[in-house]
RNA sequence: GCGCCAUUAGCUCAGCUGGAUAGAGUACCUGGCUACGAACCAGUAGGUCGAGGGUUCGAAUCCCCCAUGGCGUACCA
């Protein structure tokens, strides 16, 4: 906020000129805060610092500076200010009415954020799930949290580049192969999708465990899938299509989209090089057969490079794909979502990229997130603890329907509502606690609707949305005389900090501190909404509230597309 | 063993570079719909901020140590 900032800058100059200079302005500005009581104004100065700094006690010094900026305020010299107090060691200060409507002016201008990243590039890497699995709860996390940051770096003006960085090689496809010779068929993998994939894949894993010449063809299979053996390909191809057609329906529902989908397979071709180029720069060893760069001056393990059979791993494959893509796309950073548990592995191979001696090792970033787990337990396919994604989806929906049909039954686009409340509080669930908390999945509260919930934030806006479309094409114009109330103020100064709260996210790659905000800002709305009359406000009144409902569908509805939810008119 | 992360109300979580009486939601109890939408709002109650030291005028926040839990720790990704 443009103008509280200049005023910030005035009175830090006032006040240091009140000290003869004996403390810089430069020193003083940054101690302003909001108060955390409303009662306590909208702007406040701790003098503590000072006092240190003037050798004088903080209420002295509070009751000194309390006492000038109200002789200032009172001779109009600060029209922005209408009150000043000195309580226990705190400059208070009453933002005036003046300065109240001249604020709404500037609530959600983003002018100013969509600078920030101006010509700059940033790669994400989310979601990439293992092709031929289906979409499950572990997989919400990095897709929601991915695409929300992708929204929060468009929103600051950076050019973005989303990467699905599909699970799409590797030893898996060698069992998939054999397990689809034995028992499966080109029609009936048509017909069934992914499940008959996993179907298959996991009865070829339980018997490999008697048989182990399984093992060995799955890895036969696999090792001839790589030399390119025409009938193989085919086949990886299929599993490929129809995997990525399942996924393509999730990111469908969810309204996510990706500019990228070059997955583990496509780097296959690159690695070699990598190794090479590792070997040339003297930093590949052998160690046990293996071919491993050694970390221990940086207290941890070696990378591994190569398998002593001489195949490639996670970390090369990353590197290689981390060179293609500064190659091709330029980025200013990189970013990788994935599971905490990875921290190690994304340390190395940065080190790795570091040593090579490229100055933009620096620029890769790796956001992690908490352990999802369900009754306590990991989640796992294998041992049945596994909640897939649209059983989810379709729970959260049904009972969205069903609250539909008990509150709103005339609504007319009942299902598309239902789903968007639906999915909405599945998105919500994956990003309202900070990403690295570990979370214990439960039916109950993934699929309540009140208090901090998804639908809460829906409802407030369709409320909200409700109002103004009732309004018509009532004239606003906001009376210049107009007094606001103290619901109204709250409102004003909760959306004003609409910018500093997205700076804040973008900074700690945490959407959560936009969902928080939104929750935030819709309770504040609330108490607005219940204590003061819109429609039928009086005439000054009913302008300037229209004016504050609309500034708050429009921050609101900000909100809620970087999360990822949508913006429902009625609901 | 070593490393990283977490620990705040019964439960789920906020708490900005140290600042005013540590805040929400939920669950329990209570009040508010002939009303701009009650998926809401208001109120009561609920805390030795994991333990102990230290720095500071001041610590949930910074430092040290310990405890508990999670994850990781060379041929999975």
């Amino acid at each position: 906020m443009e103008q509280i900032t200049s005023l910030k800058k005035r009175l830090a100059r006032l006040v240091s000129d009140m000290f003869g200079g004996g403390v810089g302005e430069n020193e003083i500005f940054p101690l302003f805060e909001s108060p955390a009581e409303p009662k306590n104004g909208e702007l406040c100065l701790p003098c503590f610092r000072l006092a240190k700094a003037l050798r004088t006690p903080p209420g002295e010094i509070a009751l000194t500076v309390a006492r000038s900026l109200s002789e200032l305020a009172d001779e109009k010299k600060i029209k922005e200010i209408s009150e000043v107090k000195a309580v226990s060691g705190y400059v208070n200060l009453y933002f005036s009415d003046e300065l109240f409507r001249s604020l709404i002016d500037e609530l959600g201008d983003i002018s100013r954020l969509s600078k920030l990243g101006e010509g700059k590039t940033v790669c994400l890497d989310f979601s990439s799930p293992n092709i031929a699995k289906k979409f499950h709860l572990g997989h919400i996390g990095t897709t929601v949290i991915g695409n929300a940051l992708r929204n929060i770096f468009n929103l600051c003006g950076y050019k973005t580049v989303a990467i699905n960085h599909l699970g799409d090689w590797g030893t898996n496809f060698g069992m998939l192969i054999c397990a689809f010779k034995m028992w499966s068929s080109r029609e009936k993998v048509l017909s069934d999708g992914v499940i008959e994939l996993e179907k298959i894949y996991a009865r070829y894993n339980k018997e490999s465990r008697n048989d182990k010449s399984l093992e060995d063809s799955a890895r036969a299979a696999f090792s001839s899938l790589e030399k390119g053996n025409e009938e193989y390909l085919e086949l990886w191809r299929l599993f490929k299509e129809v995997s990525l057609n399942e996924y393509m329906k999730v990111y469908e529902i969810l309204g996510i989209s990706f500019d990228s989908f070059t997955g583990e397979s496509f780097y296959t071709d690159y690695m070699p090089a990598v190794v090479e180029e590792l070997r040339e720069k003297g930093l590949l060893k052998t160690d046990d057969g293996a071919s491993v760069v050694y970390l221990s001056d940086y207290n941890m393990p070696p990378a591994l490079i190569l398998r002593s059979d001489g195949s490639t791993l996670y970390p090369t494959r990353d590197i290689a794909a981390a060179k293609w893509r500064k190659q091709e796309y330029d980025f200013d950073k990189c970013v990788y979502v994935t599971s905490a548990g990875q921290s190690l592995h994304f340390a190395q191979w940065f080190k790795v990229v570091e040593l090579m001696g490229y100055d933009w090792a620096g620029d890769l970033v790796h956001v992690p997130y908490g352990t999802m787990s369900f009754g306590g337990e990991k989640l796992a396919s294998r041992t049945g603890n596994i909640i897939y994604l649209d059983d989810l989806i379709s729970q959260a929906v049904e009972k969205a329907e069903k609250i539909i049909d008990e509150k709103n039954p005339d609504l007319k686009n009942k299902r598309e509502t239902a789903v968007a409340v639906g999915v909405g509080a599945v998105v919500f669930g994956g990003l309202s606690a900070a990403r690295i908390k570990d979370a214990d999945f439960s039916w109950d509260t993934a699929l309540s609707f009140e208090g901090d919930t998804g639908p809460y934030l829906q409802y407030t806006y369709a409320r909200a949305a409700s109002v103004i479309r009732k309004c018509g094409g009532d004239e606003v114009s906001i009376i210049c005389s107009y007094s606001p109330n103290d619901g109204e103020k709250r409102l004003i100064m909760q959306l004003s900090v609409f910018e500093d709260k997205i700076r804040s996210s973008l900074k700690d790659y945490e959407p959560s501190v936009i969902t928080r905000y939104l929750l935030d800002t819709c309770g504040v709305f609330n108490q607005f909404y219940h204590s003061s009359p819109i429609i039928r406000a009086p005439e000054d009144a009913k302008g300037f509230r229209i004016t504050l409902t609309k500034k708050f569908l429009q921050i609101a509805g900000s909100c809620l597309d970087l999360i990822g939810m949508a913006k429902t008119q009625e609901i």
